[in-house]
DNA sequence: TGCGTTATCTACCACTTGGTAGGTAAGATA
DNA sequence: TATCTTACCTACCAAGTGGTAGATAACGCA
């Protein structure tokens, strides 16, 4: 735990470079699975220089989800208020898995991550449970001039999309793209 | 780590009773959040006692998948060489849906473990690669005859069936099998 | 140039981890 | 009852954990 160069940095400007840093090995190993000194030594400074930043382990986690939720929601859900049919909401999910494909390690940290919290003493737990229930309820809205019963196909969309990330993750060779519009094209033809 | 009664069983049992408690605290917390000696006061006795049936963590760990296979596939999949069909496969699957439905811990384990094991480094990981190719393959034959892109038609089964299972777990308020009927309906109504 | 602020460091702490060494006691066999 | 095997224990270890205390050095500003 010894840094050669002392390399001083404007706070916002360390704090992102941590971020981005925790970002990357909790999507590889899980929470559980990296230290505070893997998160430090990744920006080439020592456990107690990041605990100047963030106060504990568990306040770089919250800086981690806060840090993707500020740029993920508004990315794809554009409009504050979208029109709530069937073409919206399936042009706006394609965008979402368009964004998703750029970005395999955002994928595989909320892939990783939400399994991991699904521990009730997991300390992204209440995380995930809202996070799940607020965008069921978002997509559930957008459906809802179209769908007979809106709830349950925003669960099955979620789910679908869910499973084929995770999928991905575990074999990068399988189409995205063309899985879900595949998916798509069935589900969007019901009447 | 002191155990105020000594309870001595044949190893067969106790192997058995460790293997059991540890897939329920794998479950629940993953392999990164629970120790030895968590497994170990589950059963009443101490780590070193534990350590003396199985002489590394790993090896709890290769313990809990195998005892889960030797069940799981012959379970479900029941014939030997199923008939290759779109009837078949549907009637396999929902077979599948159904025994999970009546044992959440372990959908638990197999969904937050295999989370955990994209991780390359994770003792789990070659296990669930393998895992997911051989399942895929598998359903690949029974599609063959029906789907004309077997394949990809594999793929997206076992995604939506791991995708609402992961959603099963963090709001079992889903209706699981309700779900499964409304996604194969649509599935396997393609021509 | 000197000074105060603060980002970062070294050194340490109490605790937990996976694992080992060697002793103890339960049960089967004789 | 005496003996052997072995399931299980106590006691320990080195390494790693999250976190703290206090020293040091880089920068902004007078």
């Amino acid at each position: 735990m010894t840094a050669s160069v002392r390399r001083r940095l404007p706070p916002a400007e360390r704090r992102e470079e941590i971020l981005a840093a925790a970002t990357e090995l909790i999507a590889v190993s899980g929470f559980n699975g990296v230290s505070l000194g893997e998160f430090a030594a990744a920006c080439g400074m020592t456990k107690a220089g990041l605990l100047h930043h963030f106060p504990s382990k568990e306040h770089v986690l919250v800086g981690v989800l806060e840090r993707r939720d500020e740029l993920d929601v508004a990315a794809v859900m554009g409009d504050a208020d979208p029109a709530p049919d069937a073409e919206t909401a399936r042009a706006a999910l394609t965008r979402l898995v368009h964004r998703n494909l750029g970005q395999q390690s955002v994928v595989k940290l909320y892939t990783v991550l939400s399994a991991e919290a699904l521990d009730p003493a997991h300390p992204a737990h209440d995380y995930f449970r809202r996070r799940l229930r607020t965008s069921r309820d978002r997509l559930e809205r957008q459906l809802f001039a179209w769908h007979p019963r809106p709830g349950e196909a925003a669960v099955e969309l979620l789910a679908f999309l869910d499973g084929l990330q995770l999928n991905w993750l575990r074999d990068p060779e399988i189409d995205f793209e063309a899985h879900w519009e595949s998916f798509a094209d069935r589900f969007f033809a019901q009447d």
